[in-house]
DNA sequence: TAGATTGTTAATCGATTAACAATC
DNA sequence: TAGATTGTTAATCGATTAACAATC
């Protein structure tokens, strides 16, 4: 295949990959045919030539005067993001969380799929959640062979985290989704997503330990 | 008070603050008395210079070849995210997620105390999550005046998410944890925190394809 | 054609990294 | 004192914004 050069290793930027996922987000709840850079601007809180600059990264291109594709651009961030392909996924630790995660109805809308749920209480094995039966962890090896499993739900207490991440590298896992306050030590292959809610919180207490601050000034001042 | 200027109004940069939530987390999990800019960074993944740089927002200064007070950096630390002042809390949703936030036992460490779940299904109404009963969303204003909350946690469908923060937000709450996919409409002065999982999963399915794609072109190469 | 909107290059901004003098 | 480690200034890097020619 001589003159084209289709070897770059093309990184996309975290905060444009960030920002990709919230234009997908919108184009999936439009309905108009083409969509102009400053449309989608307005509508996800950014300007128009950032959406141009994120949008080069990827195959689509807009027409002047009219616009992008949206149904080609929707098609390219699914792409993008595996939304179309079903990925099976296995959840560790059948408490509270667990349990929300396993009938969170969102999942199917990004092709995700969890197809066996673990715990290690002798207790809970056999019970159900929604439509699974918990198993005991020493079923994850047969598991993850039989359904090619690739990514891991670690929701156990924080202090046996590291250990059923353990587990899960041990048996193939190469994708994990941590939402444990844990920080997992992992190889380098093995990608770990946290879902810290503490950090979340601490956000949220720190805008309004600001925002009384800033009240106290004003009054003073 | 003349000399000196104490009407600075610094912001500390998300990165940083982000890391600064970091370091707070390692400082909670050690037991020395003195801590250098380089076991930091060693120790949460980034370098002696940003460390130093990051805790120059701080007042808390180190002393040349003896490193920071860990105990002083973790209490100023947690002045700076407000974490030993209790905050109340209420959660709108009792589902399955909102059950699981009830039972988070991590949250009081974060000085964060959920008073009041409510939920609009009359069926559910006076069922108990815990210790606490399910109450109407009627009751909603009279708690928040009550206990003074300032914090509401979202986890409704995702159809009802805006018509609930349209409700908090005219109770008076002015920081709002949304675990819902919807955009939230809020004025100004209230903050909006999102815990939007599908983002995540987006972003570990984006690393996987990314992966797969990777070994593809290394066996073609 | 005239006008709107894209795609891209250049300028700006902000954050990170490097370097090094100050100091315990 | 000598050496380690801080605190800060300057250089670098990367991402955002501005500007504008290309084009439908």
């Amino acid at each position: 295949m001589p003159g084209q050069q289709d070897k770059e290793p093309i990184v996309i930027p975290k905060p444009t990959l960030d920002r990709l996922k919230l234009y997908h987000r919108l184009l999936n709840e439009i309905e108009q045919k083409y969509i102009s850079s400053d449309e989608i601007a307005q509508r996800v809180g950014t300007n128009a030539e950032q959406v141009r600059k994120d949008l080069t990264y990827l195959k689509t291109t807009g027409k002047p005067k009219v616009g992008y594709d949206v149904a080609q651009l929707r098609q390219e961030l699914e792409e993008l993001f595996g939304v179309k392909k079903t990925t099976k996924v296995i959840l560790v630790g059948a408490g509270h969380l667990g349990s929300a995660l396993v009938n969170y109805p969102g999942f199917a809308n990004y092709g995700i799929e969890i197809v066996a749920v673990f715990d290690n209480d002798p207790r809970k094995i056999g019970m159900f959640i929604g439509e699974l039966s918990i198993l005991p962890m020493k079923d994850l090896a047969r598991v993850i062979k039989r359904f090619r499993v690739e990514i891991g739900i670690i929701c156990v207490p924080k202090d046996s985290a590291q250990q059923v991440a353990d587990i899960l590298v041990s048996n193939g896992i190469k994708g994990i989704w941590n939402f444990t306050p844990a920080r997992l030590v992992v190889p380098d292959d093995v990608f770990v997503v946290d879902e810290d809610m503490s950090q979340s919180l601490l956000t949220l207490k720190h805008f309004l330990e600001m925002k009384k601050q800033k009240m106290q000034e004003s009054q003073r001042g």
